[in-house]
RNA sequence: GGUUGCAUAGCUCAAUUGGAUAGAGCAUCUGACUACGAAUCAGAAGGUUUGGGGUUCGACUCCCUAUGCGACCA
């Protein structure tokens, strides 16, 4: 396709010279796709040659098509409407760019000028509760780009920074000691990230009861949310666990053991993974080494009552605090410690963070730090920043109870798949594992598709009913054109129709068979611009107008009725290329593919 | 209070980064299965791109301003 775009561009500027005595300038010499309600496929837009010509942009339009009809063999045919050349390309053409196509697997790394070594962080869970509807957009937003880097030929590695020690880990950990009675997953038959959710919740409706209790006594409500005695235990707990004491430790262990096996459970439930997991309880203590350096170059400084700050003003930000007086760390000291130990153990040149766009200044201002630190790797850091999801209902608020758990969804979404699959009727002879594997599939299939079709800046709306749905703009559209094909695969086969041939001499196409055609073509492109923009929803967006393109394709020309051989091996072919497009394509996202549905 | 992001069809989202008559899906209406899979396809209707100003051949996109919603910093 690139070849194309390039013969296009010099023929172009050979028919400027030729008409004009002059190229085009380099910045208004692009082509984009010709919008559809007009002949042609690509458009060159003639407004800003105006001055250079000395002529109107309809007749740079005329004279440019006249001579590139005369003589370049890939244009057909032009046309032009106000200050647009639209190019029609010859069906020669096409077939001559399927070829091309065919030369190479459809998963064949991209080409893409960008990271070689990357680093993407993604899904970073606290252990004190359960995983739910936010962790899920982030954890398939991190796995799909994560695909989408690789897919452009760089070495990824998946991380995972546990935030598994802190004060909310205590206030679970005290609740279980309070009223757990030594329950433990198994005995409770529920998911260990469950459990440890549940004391944490159990803490906080304690904790409230004791406010109120205080502030009846006449206590002021800022005072009573300090003096509280639950809250007052969970800081000494907190201290217990820095000096390392032994029950502490035991059972912060046999905690997050259960909390880690449930998440595992989920991810693997969910399709994702990791190469590495950091733990903070493993890295706070980094980051207090970099205050050190920071101080020693002179870069922060200390207050009077001991605090290590930086000044950012300079940067547009703020002075932010970088270590508390009493010396214990806040979040940014052990994500720069972090942030040392990842370059050390990967040398990326690109390390993405997919955290939320509430923590756009955080991440702000441990760049500029770093930077101001001198490291290397400070401008290699990218914050691949995402909007929250909304319900319906408004914002999720765990106070109010209306979080979306992940576990439940997942198996939500599979269920309505069983539903909707079982009522067409259309899998008869599926044993029961196929089947189950089949609504797992499809539903997170929607699922994941509903949540990585929007763009990842910006804030979206999680409406259930949508979420499951299989028609229009979704995976089990883009699943179903899948399978269609998978049935023509297999019906090829018993005929012995060969999937690759030299198809140079057929001829005229139909125009959805050269439409299709350009739509495959630009698979490369699509990848090159998602990984550029960090942006899963550009490959969503690919693969639907794909399948688009195809079933178009389908419901417009017969295939196994076609009486010419050349022909019906060539749709054959098509078809089979549309397939691994579609598959490679849902690949990146993290969405299998079915082989009937 | 300071900083910052967002606002597009009834609803959910696009718009190739400044290009044509702003496009899809859902919902509504119409048509296509004794044809390779109808989870499909074809068509209709739906818009003052939040309001107002500006920049230019051209603005959803850039600048200013007002309003509304969100986030962050204390």
């Amino acid at each position: 396709m690139q070849q194309l775009e390039q013969t296009l561009k010099n023929a172009l500027n050979e028919a400027a010279k030729a008409v004009f005595g002059q190229e085009i300038p380099a910045a208004s010499l692009a082509l984009q796709p010709t919008r559809k309600d007009f002949a042609g496929s690509f458009t060159l837009v003639t407004f800003p040659l105006t001055k250079a010509f000395g002529k109107g942009p309809e007749q740079i339009g005329q004279a440019l098509g006249e001579w590139l009809q005369a003589h370049e063999p890939a244009i057909s045919g032009y046309n032009v409407v106000k200050g647009f050349l639209n190019l029609e390309i010859a069906d020669a053409e096409w077939l001559r760019l399927f070829a091309e196509l065919q030369s190479q697997p459809a998963g064949a790394p991209v080409l893409f000028e960008g990271p070689r070594r990357v680093v993407v962080e993604y899904s970073s869970p606290n252990t004190n509760k359960p995983l739910h509807l936010g962790h899920l957009r982030n954890n398939f937003l991190g796995y799909s780009v994560a695909q989408i880097l690789a897919a452009t030929g760089a070495t990824v590695t998946k991380a995972n920074l546990v935030n598994d020690r802190g004060i909310h880990i205590c206030k679970s950990m005290l609740a279980y000691l309070r009223f757990g009675h030594g329950e433990t997953p198994e005995s409770a038959g529920i998911k260990g990230d469950h459990l440890a959710g549940k004391y944490y919740v159990l803490f906080d409706k304690h904790y409230r009861e004791e406010i109120k209790q205080l502030e009846a006594e006449g206590v002021a409500p800022e005072i009573a949310k300090k003096q509280a005695p639950l809250m007052l235990d969970a800081q000494k707990m907190l201290q217990q666990w820095e000096a390392g004491d032994e029950e502490i430790m035991a059972l912060w262990h046999r905690m997050n053991g259960w909390v880690y096996d449930g998440f595992n459970e989920t991810y693997r439930a969910i399709g994702v993974d990791f190469d590495k997991f950091y733990y903070e309880s493993g890295t706070y203590l980094l980051g207090k080494e970099r205050v050190e350096e920071g101080l020693a170059k002179g870069v922060f400084y200390k207050k009077d009552d001991g605090s290590v700050w930086i000044d950012l003003q300079e940067e547009g930000l703020d002075e932010k605090l970088l270590l508390r007086a009493d010396g214990t760390s806040v979040y940014i000291t052990q994500d720069l410690g972090t942030a040392e130990l990842k370059y050390q153990d990967f040398g990326y040149d690109s390390s993405v963070y997919v955290i939320g766009d509430e923590q756009n200044y955080h991440m702000q201002v441990l760049q500029a730090t770093l930077k101001k630190l001198g490291k290397p790797y400070a401008a290699a850091i990218h914050h691949l920043s995402y909007g929250m999801v909304d319900l319906p209902s408004g914002k999720m608020k765990s106070r109010e109870g209306t979080v979306v758990d992940a576990d439940e969804l997942v198996n939500e979404v599979v269920e309505a798949a069983r539903q909707a699959t079982l009522g067409k009727g259309k899998i008869e002879g599926l044993g029961e594992e196929e089947q189950a594997e089949l609504f797992h599939t499809l539903g997170l299939g929607a699922l994941k598709y509903y949540l990585l079709k929007v763009d990842p800046k910006k804030r979206m709306l999680f409406n259930p009913a949508e979420s499951v749905r299989l028609e229009g703009d979704t995976g089990p559209f883009v699943q179903y054109s899948y399978a269609r094909i998978a049935a023509i695969r297999r019906r090829a086969a018993e005929q012995g129709i060969a999937e690759t041939t030299d198809f140079s001499a057929l001829g005229a196409l139909h125009a959805t068979e050269s439409g299709l055609v350009q739509e495959l073509a630009r698979y490369a492109s699509v990848v090159a611009d998602a990984a550029r923009n960090y942006s899963p929803a550009v490959v969503a967006q690919y693969a639907y107008d794909v399948a688009k393109a195809y079933n178009r394709f389908y419901t417009e020309v017969s295939i196994f009725n076609e009486p010419d051989a050349l022909r019906k091996a060539f749709r054959v072919a098509l078809s089979a290329r549309t397939a691994d497009t579609l598959k490679t394509g849902l690949g990146l996202l993290g969405i299998e593919v079915p082989e009937r549905m």
